[in-house]
This record gives C-alpha cells, structure tokens and sequence, in this order.
DNA sequence: ACTTAGCACTTGCATTTTGCAAGTAACGTA
DNA sequence: TACGTTACTTGCAAAATGCAAGTGCTAAGT
C-alpha cells in the first residue's frame, strides 16, 4: 500500500488525497444506501471492482479513518465493514452530488422521490439519514 | 486521450467518472477562487500539476462541458478558459467539501471567516458565489 | 475425521495512467 | 530578425489498475 502524502493545505486537495479516485466513494455509497457492508456484498456492485482494488481501497479506508471492520459475531469468517463519523459526516457532499448528476444526466439511477426530496426538503434529509447512520452503525 | 465510458446507472458513479481523480476538481477550483484562467496560471498552483496531465485534463474537462475556452482578444497565443453552468453547479458540492475539510482537518487552509461564514449562511453563500460566478464566466 | 463450500483476500502479469524532463511550434515584443 | 512567452507534445520510467488464478481460514455436511 502507497504512502498517503499531502499535496498542499487546501480543503479540496486535502479531500481528494482521503477520496480522490473513481472507487472510494462507492464504497461509501454501497455502506450508506445499499445495506453492503462485506467484501463480498461490495464486489457484487455494478461498477465491478477487482478484488485487488477493492482488499486496497478497504485497507486505505479503514487508514484514513471512513471505515472500520469488525467480525460477525455468529460467523468468523465473516468481516463487517461500518461506516465511521468522518464518513457520516460526507452525507452532505454525497447528496449534493447525486443532485447534480440528477440535473445532468437524463439517465440517473436515482429514484425521482428522492431527487424530489433533495429538492424540497435538503437539510431535513440530510439530519435524518446522519442519524439513522449514526445509529446503525454504531456511531454514538 | 481515452474514451469515456460509464460503469453504471448511479449518480455517484456518474459524477465520478466526470470529475473522480485527483486533479479536475483542482482546475475548477483555480477557476473558482483563484481568479486563475491560464494553462500558465494551473501549472503554478501548489500541488505542481505535471504539464501532460494538465494538457489531458483540461482537454477532458472541455470535452465533458465543465469548461469551456478562448483564445485572449489582444493576444492570440493566450487561451483563457472559464467554467460553464454545468461546473458552476459543482458550487455546493465544494462549498460541502471545503466544509468537511476543515472540519477533520485540523491544518486546513481554508480561511476562519470563509469557513464560519459556510457554517452560519450557506445558502445565502452559495447563491452569491453562483450569481458571481455567472456574470465572470458569461454564462447568461 | 474428511470432504466440500464460502469468504476474504493475495499473487502474477499485462495494460493503462502518471510523473518527470526535455523538446517544439506559434505568436508577441523589441 | 532575434528572443521570450505561452501552450502544449514527446519519450521514457514508475506506479496504479484490471483480470485470472490461487491461497488460507472457517463452517457445515456426511
């Protein structure tokens, strides 16, 4: 695994060091709308990342502090991937993103209520889904 | 330079196979709040930008509708670029990120009243900065 | 106890992307 | 007409990615 160095002490370059890539967010995305939340529940998304890519992208997040893991209790082969407060705390840029690629692209995957509730009631989606978050995993 | 071709259906994935790497959304914020325009002006931010990269990039960037470019009236080896709607729209996806940047960055370069003024008038920044950005680029 | 299956990775290798240094072509200025 | 500026291109080494196959551990069935 590379080294993580910094580029410059700008906000947005500080952000693209932790997620800057075309794989990390997705496995956000998946722990955060998709219930995934195993190495094997995440490989099973559309995107289909390489199991190389996807062992790297959870070490580096798990690093950087977006994840943490942990043992299923009944199962010991079984690893739970959590989101994190750090992470938690992207809900805002990730529903700001898929109201933009909603407004650009005619073929979104989005569901049309939740774009219409981004739409019209932002912040309180925003409080509610960092709470139910919090709460499902684990984050007190 | 290579073909676009997208992963999936989903908003996250879409954005990201537009501005998912580690130096586009470097580019729009130099066109954002740096008053930078130039291949010259990119090439002297902090993060040191190769010049192939750069040249890929911007090129990428154009192809994708996030900026468009001219050649300077007075001098005709200048080529100005500007932001379009489409990246002018990324605002409250960087205002977000400049905020969750300087919140789990404790040497974040963001500056104290630009962060405090995120925190407590949003909206009201992010309509400003828009309507700004709009009348500087000439998008109508 | 032995086999089989599932899960979470690792390894090897070809391809692609990046980074760095140097070079080029067009225009502008003196 | 020479020289600097601007915007790139090119060549090549290094790093990241993608793909196929393999490994090691656990669990479950017989």
């Amino acid at each position: 695994m590379k080294e993580v160095k910094r580029r410059s002490d700008c906000p947005i370059s500080f952000a693209l060091d932790i997620f800057g890539d075309k794989w990390s967010l997705l496995i956000i995305r998946d722990l955060m709308f998709q219930q995934k939340q195993t190495y094997g529940d995440f490989l099973k998304s559309d995107e289909k990342i390489s199991t190389n890519i996807l062992a790297d992208r959870l070490t580096m997040l798990e690093h950087k502090g977006l994840i943490k893991s942990e043992r299923g209790e009944a199962n010991n082969t079984r690893k739970i991937y959590k989101l994190t407060d750090k992470s938690i705390a992207l809900v805002p840029i990730i529903i700001e993103i898929v109201q933009w690629s909603a407004l650009y692209d005619p073929n979104t995957g989005a569901p049309k209520e939740f774009i219409e509730r981004i739409r019209s009631d932002k912040d309180n989606l925003i409080r509610e889904l960092t709470g139910f978050l919090k709460i499902s995993n684990g984050v007190v």
